[in-house]
DNA sequence: ATACTGACTGAACGTTCAGTCAGTATCCTG
DNA sequence: CAGGATACTGACTGAACGTTCAGTCAGTAT
């Protein structure tokens, strides 16, 4: 198997067929001899390069949150306006459903997977990014573009509103009768919904 | 059958054992076994009340869901203004989450448990409340009590904005650091900010 | 007293699966 | 080239699982 150069790193192509697998099917329904055959390679390759199922799935769990969080918080690093801020975060988010569907649904399934890493450290990791959207909101609070308001509860509700909308596309799964519709749309909703929300008025 | 102390109904003592087992744990984790040793029975009254497992799996999320539905649907049928049905609604909601806290995660467990009722179904049915809601949004805008806006979509923004707060109240998963804190304070938060922002405003 | 019912038991079966291991190929270094 | 380290194979094991089924027995109708 004298790959490209190297030996390409079976180890990374043990993470991105388990990561695949995983992702629909969740942790039991996937054999380890199921990602061996599907990578190609057998199944003691995977027990020479990870411990035992239970941390290979911990590690694509670890991993597909470490590369969400960094597009996230990238997002929130501009130094425009707070409220533009939000709404650049959200559409980057968007955009990175479309490029990694299987990741998302991955991340979805984790978190009430008991399995893995516990779902308290699924989300703990992932309120870094919270945090992120509260310091933004903090913000908008200090120079009154928003209300006095608990910046951490705000920055919640604009989680849920947002994976409320992954969770439906990507587990296929739509809220109500009314399928798909326009993710941007839906999410352009949201936005104004929750900025509305947060905003200063009678 | 005769629902007096004696016998009590095998099926349902298996159906109440089974769903407490399946809410923590999920369905790979529950072995058949495991139900009947918890509930003092054989395997063999499993199977001789339900065709498997699976179907076991299926009648207790069907059934939690059946429950679900009524405590919420009683809840939006009263007759006063859209705003306080909105929050009677919440209430009502939050206090469900009290008295039946198994059941909760179970049910978020089952909308991304690739087993059981496919996603779809799982909350397709729970979109009987969803169409409930809309309709008390849908009056609310023709009274002007509310702005136009797509009706639809604002019914699932408020259970995306609650149902988070169950998740991480039920799977013992607190967003972001700050812990518990008050569940009917931060459902008090989450209806104004969503009442704000689907409510009249300059 | 006899015949029958149906809820219920628990050992047994076939299958699946995570994890192991003895062995092989490939590469590196002296 | 020798020899050790690294990467990898795939047949194998032992346990656990869902499911089946021959059989028990309290109860009831005849």
């Amino acid at each position: 198997m004298a790959s490209d150069g190297a030996t390409a790193s079976a180890r990374e192509r043990i993470l991105a067929v388990a990561g695949a697998l995983f992702a629909d099917g969740g942790f039991d329904a996937v054999s380890v001899a199921d990602i061996a055959s599907a990578g190609g390679i057998s199944t003691g390759l995977i027990y020479y390069h990870f411990k035992d199922k239970q941390t290979l799935y911990e590690t694509v769990v670890r991993e597909s949150i470490h590369l969400f969080e960094g597009v996230a918080v990238e997002a929130l690093s501009a130094d425009s306006a707070p409220e533009v801020r939000l709404r650049e975060f959200i559409a980057a988010y968007m955009r990175l459903l479309e490029g990694h569907e299987a990741l998302m649904r991955l991340l979805i399934r984790s978190i009430s997977d008991p399995r893995g890493p516990a779902p308290r450290h699924v989300l703990m990791r992932s309120s870094a990014i919270v945090d992120r959207v509260q310091a933004v909101i903090e913000e908008g609070v200090a120079t009154g573009a928003f209300r006095s308001l608990d910046a951490h509860m705000a920055a919640t509700a604009l989680f849920a509103l947002i994976n409320t909308l992954m969770t439906a596309r990507v587990l296929d799964a739509p809220l109500g009768q009314r399928a798909g519709g326009d993710i941007e749309q839906q999410a352009a909703f949201m936005t104004d919904l929750f900025l509305k929300g947060i905003g200063t008025c009678s």
